[in-house]
Formats: structure tokens, sequence, C-alpha cells
DNA sequence: TAGATTGTTAATCGATTAACAATC
DNA sequence: TAGATTGTTAATCGATTAACAATC
């Protein structure tokens, strides 16, 4: 196993030696994986600079915010030009920690997570799955995208023994505080949570509630005010 | 069909008239479901009244805050003894729009349109699903949650004549515009998008962009910035 | 050079918190 | 009455936008 924090990897002089251990703002890193993406298409289309202000009309962000959240991270424009795109998505990609090797593991293997098991994104962001989980013996056994799903008693060696970093957490909402229990005690160090109950974990674990109900409350919402106002 | 609009439902006098249609923050509207589940949980304990201050330390939020979300929609509390918990929780029933029906199909059959067919939480919220619909001839026939999965040339007209107010859009990102496309003209009132890239919709459709990546992206963030600073 | 566009500072906007008078 | 807790106003905080000097 490589040690990845050593690697050497050159990093661009223009980039902020704070900006990656500096805690930056949940409204910025929010936005930073848009631009990636902007930025990638922008490569394959052999564009070489942007200006905020193209980048803004595409996303729908006024350019002062953009140069803004980019100067947080250094100074990577050209005056009069604008951004280098191939070095700013570099950056970018650097910031981001895609570069980075992430190992990760899905815990529930009911129709969400075998949705998760089949998602194409993770490599490309550095992330490498390495094991599904169930407690349902019916489930032990079966392969999602070339893994077996192993019985949930062994997550916690496996956690331990393979440096698991990440967890999807896509078990029943009855289940949910347990598993994750289980998961931080096994030294896990981020849990996507899938569950609709919220969860409790140490402050040094990183936590992502990916409660989709939200959304789904979100749209009730506005749609019924939609039907009650005149508009 | 019944017509809902019409439903006499008995209106708490407390509600302020305008909160049904004026224009609600979303930073508000967000912390909504999670007041309505906390009540959810006091009322099966038989909990009468709660302070705001009892919830602020459950939830996490100061209590300032909490009193400010409430007295936006009218004045429920009671001073000295806190909130009536069983009248917030039917007003925030009424805020967020579950007592209203409103009809819901699914697009996209794969692992994740399936995880959202077993979804649970629907009818707790007035959502009632009607259909799901793919493209793929192998998958159109299975039945998910009893629903049996329809051709997707068939979703335009569906839409219209069910007068289906959401669709759950769970395709693969390359089909992800123009299924949303033909999801806006056949009259669909509000898009929940589980797809990767985002989708461009008419400013009267309701859009809630449930990217899944974000959180993935988020995740790395802040590990790799965890993993260079010595804490 | 003239025009364009950054990076940054100051101004604005919006959301949260603190404080407290009103009152149950 | 004394204590508790709301609803609301004022103060603070943070994030976005506007403006502009610096400079390619």
């Amino acid at each position: 196993m490589t040690d990845i924090d050593n690697d050497s990897r050159e990093v661009d002089s223009r980039l902020k030696s704070e900006s990656l251990t500096e805690e930056i703002p949940d409204k910025i890193i929010r936005r930073l994986p848009h631009y990636y993406v902007q930025l990638k298409y922008m490569m394959k289309k052999d564009i070489e600079y942007v200006s905020s202000e193209q980048l803004a009309k595409i996303m729908g962000f006024s350019s002062s915010l953009i140069r803004r959240d980019l100067s947080h991270f250094g100074q990577f424009g050209k005056k009069s030009y604008g951004y280098d795109v191939h070095c700013l998505y570099e950056n970018l990609q650097q910031i981001l920690g895609f570069g980075y090797e992430k190992t990760m593991i899905i815990v529930g293997a009911g129709f969400l997570g075998r949705a998760l098991a089949n998602n194409k994104s993770y490599s490309e962001r550095g992330y490498i799955l390495k094991g599904i989980f169930d407690k349902d013996p019916a489930i032990i056994g079966l392969e999602f995208n070339d893994i077996k799903v192993m019985d949930i008693e062994l997550a916690p060696d496996f956690i331990s023994e393979h440096e698991v970093d990440v967890a999807a957490l896509a078990v029943p909402a009855e289940s949910a505080q347990e598993t994750a229990d289980m998961l931080v005690n096994a030294g896990i160090k981020g849990i996507w949570d899938f569950t609709e109950t919220p969860v409790e974990v140490p402050g040094n674990i990183i936590l992502i509630e990916q409660n989709m109900n939200d959304g789904l409350c979100k749209i009730s919402c506005k749609l019924v005010q939609k039907r009650q106002s005149p508009s």
C-alpha cells in the first residue's frame, strides 16, 4: 500500500499553502465541485482561458462570487486573460482531494446500497470501493458491481485492516445509530449518511447527512405554497 | 378524485394567513421537517408542551432561532409554558403541505429508482406514488413495491391524465435534460432530480437538486484537510 | 497604448444571536 | 406574586455584491 500522504505530487506554487489546511467555509466547498465539473467540460473543448464573467454566465453565480471563491485558495487568474482552465482544474482537484486515494465501504445492501455500489463516479473522485456489508443472510454473498456482499459482523475487522476512510450508511433508520457507533468504534473517519434519522458521532468524525426526504419535504412545501398563491 | 384545494380542513387561527402563500426563506424550510420529526416523537411520548430551550438542546439550534423560525408562521407559543406540541405539529404539517394529496412518479427504474420505489415515507408526507417508468424493455413490466414499470413513452400521457405533481428523476446523466424537458412539457410541477448533471427547467417549475455526489466531494475535501492539518 | 479582467476592499444584504419587555 | 418563556427588536455575524486600483 502506498503512503499517499507522502505522495510527491507537484503542488502549484500559486496555491496558498494554508488553503489545504485552513478550514474552508462550507458555502464555498459546496460550489467547488461545480466549478470543477465546468472546468472539465472546458478542458475537453480545449478552452485555455476562462474569465470569471464567462463562468458566471454558465453557472448562474455572480462573477464577484467566483473571483472571491477562487481567491480563497490563491491567485490563479491572469489579469486581462482570465483563469488558466487546466491550472485551475488541477488545483481544484487538489483542494477537493480527488488526487488522494480514499477507501470506502457501503453498509446496507438494499436497493439504495446497490445503487451506491453501481455509482460510476467514485474513482474519478479518488474513492476506491472496498466492500459492501449487510446483515441479511439472503443478501450476503450476492455480488454488485463485482463486489460480494459480506456479513456486517465482519465490518469492524475489515475497517481496521483496510484502514477504510469512509462508509456510506444505507441501513434502515432503526439500526442507523447502532451501525454508526460500530463504524466509529472500528475507526472510520467519515460517514456518508443516507438514513432518515440524524445520527450522532464524535466531533472528529466527518458526517455528511444525505437525508433524501428533506428534498421531498421541500417540494411539498413549495408545491402547496404555489397552489395557494394566486400567481 | 377529490378536489383537495377545497378541502375544508380546519386551519388554526394562530396560523398567519400570509404564511401559506408568502415565500418562506429556504433556510427556514430546511429546518421545518426537523422540527416536525421532533414534535412527532414528543407526541408519541405524550409530551404536551415544549419550550424553545428544550427543543434547542435536542436539535442543536439556538432557542432564539427556533422562536424566530416559528414566529414566522404565527404565534403558537404560550408564554411561560412553551409550545403546544400537538398544535405546533398540526400547523407544521399544514405549512409543509403534508396534509395535501400530491401525486408522484419515478422516472428511471435502476437501483436508485427501485430504492425510491420502496421508500416508506411518501404517504406520511402526503405523496402518492402513481407510476414508475423506464425505457429499457428488460425492465419494463417488472414490479417494485407492487407497481409495474411502464414504458417511458407512456409517461407524457400518464402525467397529464393523472395530473402528476412531482417526478423523481433517476435516469442516467446523459438523458437527464431530455427527460426533464419531456416531464415539463407534459405538465409536471416539480422535479426531484437525482442525476449528476444540473438540469434546466422554466422558472415556474419546482426543482430540487438531490445530487448525491456533492456529498462525496465534501467528504473528500474535509478528509484531505484533516490529513494535512496536524491536529 | 487601450481594453480587459483580476484580486481585494468597502458596501450591502441576509441570517443568526442576544437581549428584553410583555405576559402567562 | 415570582418565575418562566414567548415574540420581537436591536446587535452581531457572515456571506454576497459592487466597485475599483493594479496590471497583463
